[in-house]
DNA sequence: ACCGTTATTTGAACACGTTCAAATTCTTCT
DNA sequence: AGAAGAATTTGAACGTGTTCAAATAACGGT
């Protein structure tokens, strides 16, 4: 297993060991007490002192506390690589293998599940570093959309190359969706969402076998186009 | 034209002509302000001495900073409303209804273009009042979904009952995304959006006629049975 | 081993959102 | 008109995220 490097996101890197090891400690802390009590709850000056360092050190390794999200963002992309590996080498079948990759991140996720939301939150604001078109998240965006690629391109399905250039991206934009409702969803198990998984890969996989029938070539374009236009 | 009365989702009413004056003084003030200089800029003692109230009077009325944005969406949606009549009433293709609604939603929101992101910022905040999907929002969504069921309603076009049921809400969720996209849309007079306007009405256009064809009634009945699974 | 430079760490300060008990003003009833 | 009660308004205080100048520690070259 490679080494976890860290997103090249976060501002500061350290230039020492010690500055390593002090860094990798308050990113610890910062997510245990995220994982514990939540994020609006849990102060700056908390992890600083369970860091052990002052409250301006904690800041000279995280431009803020939003930072410390970007951070949780790139971990956990990691570990969804990770538990992606061996569904991708298993599986051929395209819903398999979206299906698989989708459930692996959810769990992945999962034991973040009180404090997600807020990883989230500045979806939408544009000035924000965190939210998912930003510069800031590009590098872990394009590995998300890369990792789609190969749930397509591993698969065995037939796709016009028009749609299968595109298609992850689309993927990816699906796979924010249903995060998107998996923060909401308080059912127990989260049951919803795997219901709303599995119903929704099944209709994406038919939803690409029609696309890709000739008769729907012209809509295909169009909406192909529409994509090229927003990119 | 009704009484432009706020939404009921602003907690303290004021049970006093003054009072009701107090309140709309602080809420002008306050969009002015957000609309000026952007919603991060904007303190709470500028609305306030803006006001000319105390800093704690603002709070008696408004019981949060964000309360204040929810206040402004229900307003937008009000005038909204307002701009989308005509249109309804002289259209009758569902195209032209769709993207006159849509219009008179950009150009409703256009002067807080700067200021929008942070309406959306909570949209995935489960604890955020704000979220599209609270239930301090739900009155204004289920306006809007009203609003969008007109557009189809009102049109001449024809469609399977269950289809028909369902297809506001999609338009609802499709409102929401073309939003979105305008919050970071910087390109002049907001081309883009308004490029992806055009097309995306056409598509949803076509897409809804090829839903209605007979032989699609299999996929589109696993779609709605996936949206009743998660409504 | 020493010195200049760079990296790290500190603690105090600031501005902001928010809360709240107390003061003031308004309304209503007699 | 006056008193009781309700609505409104105030200002000071608290906790938070963030900044910053200064102090300390680590490093690299001589």
């Amino acid at each position: 297993m490679a080494a976890p490097k860290e997103t090249s996101t976060d501002l500061a890197a350290p230039k020492t060991p010690k500055g390593g090891e002090t860094r990798a400690r308050i990113l610890e802390t910062a997510l245990d007490l995220f994982r514990e009590r939540g994020y609006e709850e849990t102060t700056m000056r908390a992890i600083a002192e369970g860091a052990g360092v002052s409250l301006g050190n904690a800041y000279y390794y995280f431009k803020s506390k939003e930072h410390l999200i970007q951070a949780f963002y790139g971990r956990t992309h990691q570990e969804h690589l990770e538990a992606s590996a061996p569904i991708l080498a298993s599986q051929s079948a395209f819903k398999a293998r979206l299906l698989g990759v989708m459930n692996a991140k959810l769990a992945t996720i999962e034991p973040y599940h009180r404090f997600a939301g807020i990883l989230f939150k500045s979806a939408a604001d544009p000035e924000s570093p965190l939210h998912p078109f930003s510069k800031e998240s590009g590098p872990v965006r394009d590995e998300a959309t890369a990792l789609m690629r190969e749930v397509v391109d591993g698969s065995t399905i037939k796709l016009p190359d028009d749609l299968r250039a595109e298609l992850p991206r689309l993927l990816w934009l699906y796979h924010m969706g249903v995060i998107l409702f998996w923060i909401h969803d308080t059912s127990p198990k989260r049951q919803r969402t795997r219901k709303l998984l599995e119903m929704s890969v099944e209709l994406i996989a038919r939803g690409v076998g029609i696309a890709g029938n000739p008769l729907m070539r012209p809509v295909r374009r169009a909406a192909l186009r529409m994509l090229e236009e927003i990119k």
